[in-house]
DNA sequence: CAAAAACGGTGACAAATGTCCTCGTTTACG
DNA sequence: CGTAAACGAGGACATTTGTCACCGTTTTTG
């Protein structure tokens, strides 16, 4: 677990066998078999997480108990809830596992302390956080200008393969129709 | 027109009278009329802009050559566009003045000086760009899970006293719906 | 393995929204 | 100041989407 996470990161930046070592005396291995929660609504958020294998959902729910899919976090990504993280404030959103996932998470007090260390990994969080806002941005323009059509087209174009992974009910929740509609566009879609 | 900027900063961070001086030497101000561009479609975003007084406005196009706002910034806010700013790449997006508007702008060259030379800016930067992010991400949640009228509503919370600054096919288009319904919206609360 | 749940699709109908149009008022600007 | 543009509202109609109900299949799980 810690070991994928080792492959990745070296392929992310520069950083020395101590660097390494620091993240791995820190780090907390966790497995998740599906349908396991790894942040729920109202706790505080209190780790950075990355995935190593399998894939983390995080939704929110409305006052009518509807969920609505944010984000899709399949293997080689981060997640958590930046404010809740940061501010040590109850969340607002679940992360759940979608399949059988393994995670490697760092508490804030761990993180800070690598941040101080490894001078490399606060430009590439950067990084992380400049896409991240450029990507969500990405779909506000999309939710404000484009017909359920083209977002469904967009999020095939932006996540391939994520359709065998993923029920389409959960695809039609992150592009904000229901699913009859999302059904409706993947049937006229077919005879073209 | 920096003096406007030097009172905001001032609140925000604790800076010394040198600090001050470096933000001033570099400044660049700017006045503009209604309408007036600060960024359009296809060039370099080459500054971080700081809106002094008067209202701009960011959108995208679409192709069939509709608006769609996808951020108003009165004064006493930044804007930008991160993506083309930090990569000198062409920018979709275009900012013009909604009115009469006083800007401070720095060069990217000037502004990483800057960040040099004040180690709290950075500290103050981030903050900004976590809040943004968590702004962000809630237009996205509203956009998917909730109706024109609960978007409204919210919308009105947000910023109150937009309304009388912006007209409301603006706020349509920020809020994705077209200004027919936006009408009608608030035509039906009028009577409740 | 067997029961239960989850899943994807579809039809019928209602509600929401977009589009196109006109109209009167307000605002901008030469 | 006067003309033109922008603005907000509203009606009529078409389209999109949501909701509800149902069905057959697949997947999960005890």
């Amino acid at each position: 677990m810690f070991s994928d996470f080792e492959r990745y990161i070296k392929t992310q930046a520069v950083l020395t066998e101590e660097d390494i070592r620091l993240f791995r005396d820190t780090a907390i291995e966790k497995k998740l078999r599906r349908k396991d929660l790894l942040l729920q609504e109202g706790e505080i958020c209190r780790y950075k997480t990355f995935v190593c294998k399998g894939f983390l959902r995080t939704y929110r729910t409305t006052g009518n108990g509807n969920e609505h899919v944010m984000q899709f976090s399949p293997e080689n990504n981060w997640t958590t809830d930046p404010e809740s993280y940061e501010h040590h404030t109850p969340s607002c959103y679940n992360i759940d596992a979608l399949e059988y996932t393994e995670v490697v998470m760092w508490t804030k007090k761990d993180f800070d302390y690598l941040f101080d260390h490894i001078p490399l990994l606060k430009v590439y969080s950067d990084k992380l956080i400049a896409s991240n806002l450029s990507r969500t941005r990405q779909r506000v323009f999309s939710a404000i200008s484009a017909t359920a059509e083209e977002r469904y087209d967009e999020f095939i174009k932006m996540y391939p393969g994520i359709l065998t992974r993923v029920p389409l009910h959960m695809v039609a929740s992150f592009l904000g129709v229901s699913r009859e509609t999302l059904s409706r566009i993947r049937h006229t879609q077919v005879k073209s």
